[in-house]
DNA sequence: TGATTTCTTGACGTTTCGTCAAAAAATAAC
DNA sequence: GTTATTTTTTGACGAAACGTCAAGAAATCA
């Protein structure tokens, strides 16, 4: 690769990361292609060189966050323990991804809501697509283990796919709900992270997954995980 | 009131209406406040007398949907059974408002990614707030009888408040999910109404709140609070 | 009927997006 | 090392939309 060819790529992962800080702290509508440019210390020619469009640049900002956390779960896929054990780990990578990228559900909500918008280069909504497939994958993979092995006894009319689309569902939810103000004035929930992992736990209870939260506590589990897979990143978030 | 009075309040309603219809079919980009004003025939200068800005308008759209939501909860509150099939009456009543005011999640996404728009007034994200509230405290008043009657067996740790958002998590998730594209070829989650059913069902026995899903087939206190609370809007929005 | 207040209008200033022809830099050819 | 060609960068420019405001129209009041 040319000296020139990887000034570009540097000059790309500069623009994405001031894009990033400028959505996270500013908002979506100060969120300015001149100004972006001039942080850089480039022209706003350039940066369309790199992005078709103010929408497109977005995409790419939660294209590349949503990249790290499909890794993120696929780390977690390596943790070695019963397959519920396993499963909080996933858990656990789900609460670093979302305490490192605080940007990134803002940005994902936001191109979802420019909704089919021709602005934004194909591709990058499908690399999007694709990061959250591998990580419904990666949950999948591990819950139908746990069928196969008795650990998880699905009923009738239950599947691994309406387990996982679940637990994703009450993550996204929470996590919608960090930057909205409390709803409630039971303090027993001021604490978001705790009261999301406690409803995880129940919903997997609700599954029957053995072993139940009431047999094991899987608070070692999570952070077993997030000292051997997440050092780094859940020191970095606070978390450890 | 005068005359006048009330043509200002009609058109007021119906600048909404645009406003709701264009955003569903043309997405937050195309929300034009001249496209409005031609649609409704008046002048853009007489649009910005009932709201102080686009994103102000926005929000007006979100605060009339969401009192729409609160009055189908408090209407769900009213419904005769057990405490567990009231609850079910409360899911209900998301999902009809869920079906009749598809624009809302993206419209309440938008307002909160405005976040501290000043050019929002506070009145309305006030009034937002309001009607949240109020749907928390239906599905909490519910929650809290059912553990004073001991129908919900609450443990160590767990609270009424903590179930409440893991259901509210559990539903605002898959109202997320709705316009996404598919993750999983897994045809088992295809009718994603009825996986969420299926998961609030799992979550709520996962708390042991009796009489359990597998004791007691909640689709028929669906159906009949469909009927019962909700006959026109659930025929409307063709959930009958 | 005339005076006063309230409401409506649309042209205007401002801002930002995205384009593009010209200039500058890098690479290739000789 | 110099010239030619390709690639890259630039910033002025046109278009589009927001929000304002002074002048005019309509409604209410006296």
């Amino acid at each position: 690769m040319s000296p020139k060819q990887q000034e570009i790529r540097d000059r790309e992962e500069r623009l994405l990361d001031v894009a990033q800080v400028m959505l996270l702290e500013r908002g979506y509508e100060d969120l300015r292609m001149d100004r972006i440019a001039e942080v850089v210390g480039v022209s706003k020619g350039t940066v369309y060189q790199h992005f078709g469009s103010r929408d497109d640049l977005l995409a790419a900002v939660a294209a590349r966050s949503a990249a790290t956390r499909a890794a993120l779960f696929e780390r977690a896929a390596r943790f070695e323990g019963s397959s519920r054990e396993r499963m909080a780990a996933v858990e656990a990578a789900a609460e670093v991804f979302f305490a490192l990228f605080p940007h990134h559900e803002q940005a994902e909500r936001l191109v979802r809501a420019a909704h089919l918008s021709p602005k934004i280069s194909p591709e990058r909504v499908a690399a999007l697509e694709t990061c959250t497939q591998r990580c419904f994958e990666v949950a999948t993979r591990i819950a139908a283990e746990a069928a196969a092995s008795g650990d998880l006894p699905l009923r009738e009319g239950q599947s691994v796919g309406q387990l996982c689309v679940g637990l994703w569902n009450l993550y996204q939810g929470a996590f919608l709900m960090r930057d909205l103000e409390k709803f409630m004035s039971d303090p027993s929930v001021d604490d978001a992270l705790g009261t999301l992992q406690r409803n995880a736990r129940v919903f997997l209870d609700g599954f029957a997954w053995r072993p139940l939260s009431t047999e094991l506590d899987y608070s070692e589990a999570r952070e077993r995980a997030l000292n051997e897979l997440f050092s780094n990143e859940a020191q970095a978030a606070g978390l450890l």
